[in-house]
DNA sequence: TCTTCGTCTCAGCGGGGTCTCAGGATGCAC
DNA sequence: GTGCATCCTGAGACCCCGCTGAGACGAAGA
C-alpha cells in the first residue's frame, strides 16, 4: 500500500506520515506540487492525497497534468474549509474524493482504504458533440484537430452544455450548475458568456453549434453545429 | 428499498414514514422543495415521493428540475384533492404516479412497490400524433423527419394540443393553460395562433392536424391530419 | 508599479415575438 | 339566398429579449 503524500505544511504532513505507517501503509512526502507530480508519474501509488494549496503547482493542476500524462492512480484531495472552489470543482478536476480540513484521521484512513478498494478510475469518457470535443480529464477542448483554449468559466460553461446537449437549458439552469446555487446577479452574464464561446468554437469555424432557444434558453446541437 | 419523502405536513410526514419503515422500506424525510431536488440529485433512491404543496419548490418545479438534471428516479405525486393543476399535468411534468390526498396507506404502499417493479423510466415519451412529434426535453418539433421551428407560444399551444389530441378544448380552455389563468384578453389571440400554427405543420405538408370545431374549439387529430 | 487576464456590469441596438385590430371569408340557421 | 355569428388572416405597433462593445474591477504575474 504506497501513499503519496503531497502537503506543504510539514508538520501536518509528519503527523499523517507517521499515521499512516502505523497503519502499514508505505508513505512518500513532498512538500510541493511540482515534486508531487514528478513522482506520481516515475512511481506507482497506489493512491495519492493531494493538498490544493501548494507551493508550484496547485492542487488542481497536479491532478489534471497527472491525468494530461496518462496516469489514473486514485486522488484524495485535501480542500480548504473556505471553499475557493466547491467540492463539485475537485471531482469535476479527475479527483477521486476529497476530505475538508480539518480532518479526522481516522476518517481519512478510511476514505484511502476504500479508493484502494475501488482502483485505478477509469477515464472519464471525452465528451462528443459532431466534431466539437471537450475532455474533462485533461480540460482540453477540440474543433476537429484544433485546440481551443477556454477561461474557466467559458469550459464550465462549455462543460455543461455538452453534457446536456440536445437538451434545451434554460438561463437560469446554467447559473444555478455552471455559477452558483444562489447567484443573485443578472443572467445577462450567461448571454455575455454564450457570446464568448461562439466566438471560441463557433465562429472561427464558420459552425453554429450553440443554438439560442428565444424565450427559453440555448441547446448546444447534438451534431456539433 | 430507499424512499426520499418530500412533505411539508410533519404529522402526516412521520406517519408515513413510520409506516414505511414498517413496510421494510428505507425512508428520507425532508420538508421542503429544495431539500427535495438535493437529496434526490444527490443520493440514489428507488422512488421519490412528492408532495406538490411545498415551501421553497413546489412539487412540480422539483420534478421538472431532477429531469432535468438527468435523475430519472420514479416520482409519486401527492396532489391535493381541488386540482390546482390536474393529474395528466403531473404525469406530463415527469411524474410516474400520483395519489390525491387524502390517501389510503395501502394504496400507497402498492402503487410504490409498483413503481419500484418498473424501475427507473426512460426519459419521458415523446408526443407523437401521426408523424407529427414533439419531444418536450429537447423542445423539438417534426413533422416527419423535417424539424420545425416554434416559438414559445406556438411551442406551448402545440404542447397543449398533443396532450390533449383527439379532444376537442376550447379557446378559453387554451388561454387559461397556454396563456394565464388570469388572461384578460380578447380569445381572439388562440384565433391567431393556431393560424401560425397551421402555416407552420400543416400547410408546408399538406395535411390538416388542427381542425376548428366551431362554436367549440378546436381538436389535434390524433393521427395528426 | 504596470500589465495582463478573467470576470462581470451596463447601456444601446436590432430584431423577433406577441398581441391588437379590422376587414374578409366561411359556416350555420332560417 | 339572406343575415348573423364565428373564424381567419394580413398589417402593423409595441415591447421585451438577446447580443455586443466598452469598461470597471480584482487577482496574478512581470
Amino acid at each position: 500500500m504506497r501513499v503519496l503524500l503531497v502537503e506543504d505544511e510539514v508538520r501536518l504532513a509528519e503527523n499523517v506520515r507517521r499515521g499512516l505507517s502505523a497503519e502499514g501503509f508505505v508513505v512518500d512526502v513532498v512538500h510541493d506540487g511540482t515534486d508531487g507530480l514528478f513522482n506520481a508519474e516515475v512511481h506507482t501509488y497506489d493512491v495519492v492525497v493531494l493538498d490544493i494549496m501548494l507551493p508550484g503547482l496547485n492542487g488542481y493542476e497536479v491532478c489534471r497534468r497527472m491525468r494530461a500524462a496518462g496516469v489514473w492512480t486514485p486522488v484524495l484531495m485535501l480542500t480548504a474549509k473556505d471553499g475557493d472552489y466547491d467540492q463539485a470543482d475537485a471531482l469535476d478536476l479527475g479527483a477521486d474524493d476529497y476530505l475538508t480540513k480539518p480532518f479526522s484521521f481516522l476518517v481519512l484512513v478510511a476514505r484511502l482504504r476504500a479508493l484502494i478498494r475501488r482502483g485505478a478510475p477509469v477515464r472519464p469518457a471525452v465528451l462528443a458533440a459532431g466534431d466539437l470535443t471537450l475532455d474533462p480529464a485533461t480540460r482540453t477542448v477540440r474543433r476537429g484537430d484544433d485546440e481551443v483554449t477556454l477561461t474557466p468559466r467559458e469550459f464550465g460553461l462549455l462543460h455543461f452544455l455538452m453534457r446536456h446537449r440536445g437538451d434545451v437549458v434554460s438561463k437560469t439552469d446554467i447559473l444555478e450548475s455552471v455559477w452558483d446555487a444562489h447567484y443573485e446577479g443578472d443572467d445577462n452574464v450567461v448571454e455575455v458568456y454564450v457570446g464568448y464561446l461562439r466566438r471560441k468554437v463557433d465562429q472561427p469555424f464558420g459552425r453554429r453549434a450553440i443554438e439560442t432557444v428565444r424565450g427559453v434558453g440555448y441547446r448546444l446541437a447534438a451534431g456539433g453545429g
